[in-house]
DNA sequence: GTCTATATAATGATAGAC
DNA sequence: GTCTATCATTATATAGAC
């Protein structure tokens, strides 16, 4: 009985490097068992309802990050601008300074109204939640707030894009700074 | 020998959906077949290289759409705010509102440095450049109006994905209605 | 130019040894 | 928990009739 050679949140980890790279079909089994280290055996008995299964775990793994890079930094006590840099610090960090896509985007997709679909949505909401709430701590009444966050999450998962198909991570970078005067009052 | 059931035109129309709602990965041959009612067999008929060949010729007749519904009316004759309003309209129109989603996303997944990625980039940035020039007109200098431009990109593109994602257009209404604030000095 | 039928390759998934 | 070997299915792609 070998010993396990990755931690589950390893394997999740690198999972949710290929599914944000390759999206749901173009990450294929052999692709996955390359990228992860593990073979295909290996990945079924982690995971034994295959891909559909990974990809709910990655997300249920996503849930986490989310929660500790955006949800509790922006949801605790302080001052909203403080807060706020604290959320950019961390996605700036998660998105190689904007090199690497989002898995809300690379995901979604595959998903129509399926499980997986459902679940990018709640995140996608939560993260706006979450954005909605520092602005209106700064003032915003509460549409113009929901709107403000709204507006901040397309310019994140724009700048992505953006950065992404003309190579140039300064797209992002501007996005990330803008964000303040974006969401504060 | 049966007349064409589709014009060149239309079978890379319904060519365009398929490939920007399912990506490159997605759209499979069967799937292909189906959404544009020709079999396999005609469909290697019109392009012999395949799926590569159709995302090429696809994306040549995205050139004729970009011309015709952004560059044209931004670089011809009028005032800024008018000819910023003729592009709104008709990526309002191309976008089904914010119902469907950017094929130089969709596509980008699968884009590495070949041949339909540096065409992806391309595109983008004529998109980006046409933008930047209402922007000077309208009195910004280079270097603003060109960061206008890119965010602008951004706006659209983040207003897309976030707008698929929590499945709700007003989202993508509100970037577009922001944009001449956004281009314009 | 389109069709049916088929060849060939890659995919997701499993069995059984260790 | 991981491996090699293999299965069944689906994929891309082609041949040849009409």
């Amino acid at each position: 009985m070998p010993a396990p050679l990755l931690t589950r949140d390893e394997i999740l980890a690198r999972l949710l490097e290929v599914f944000r790279s390759r999206g749901y079909e173009g990450a294929s089994m052999t692709l996955i068992s390359k990228e992860t280290g593990l073979g295909k055996a290996s990945l079924y008995h982690h995971f034994p309802g295959g891909k559909d299964e990974m990809v709910a775990e990655v997300l249920k793994h996503v849930d986490g990050i989310l929660e500790q890079f955006v949800i509790a930094p922006l949801t605790g006590a302080g001052a909203p601008e403080a807060k706020l840099n604290t959320m950019i610090k961390n996605i700036d960090q998660f998105y190689c300074g904007g090199e690497k896509g989002c898995v809300l985007d690379s995901l979604s997709i595959k998903a129509g109204s399926d499980a997986s679909g459902i679940k990018l949505k709640e995140q996608m909401k939560a993260w706006i939640k979450a954005m909605e709430s520092v602005s209106k701590e700064s003032g915003c009444d509460a549409r113009e707030a929901r709107e403000r966050a709204e507006e901040a999450m397309a310019s994140i998962q724009g700048a992505l894009v953006v950065a992404r198909a003309i190579e140039n991570k300064s797209v992002f970078q501007r996005a990330l700074k803008r964000l303040p005067e974006q969401l504060l009052k």
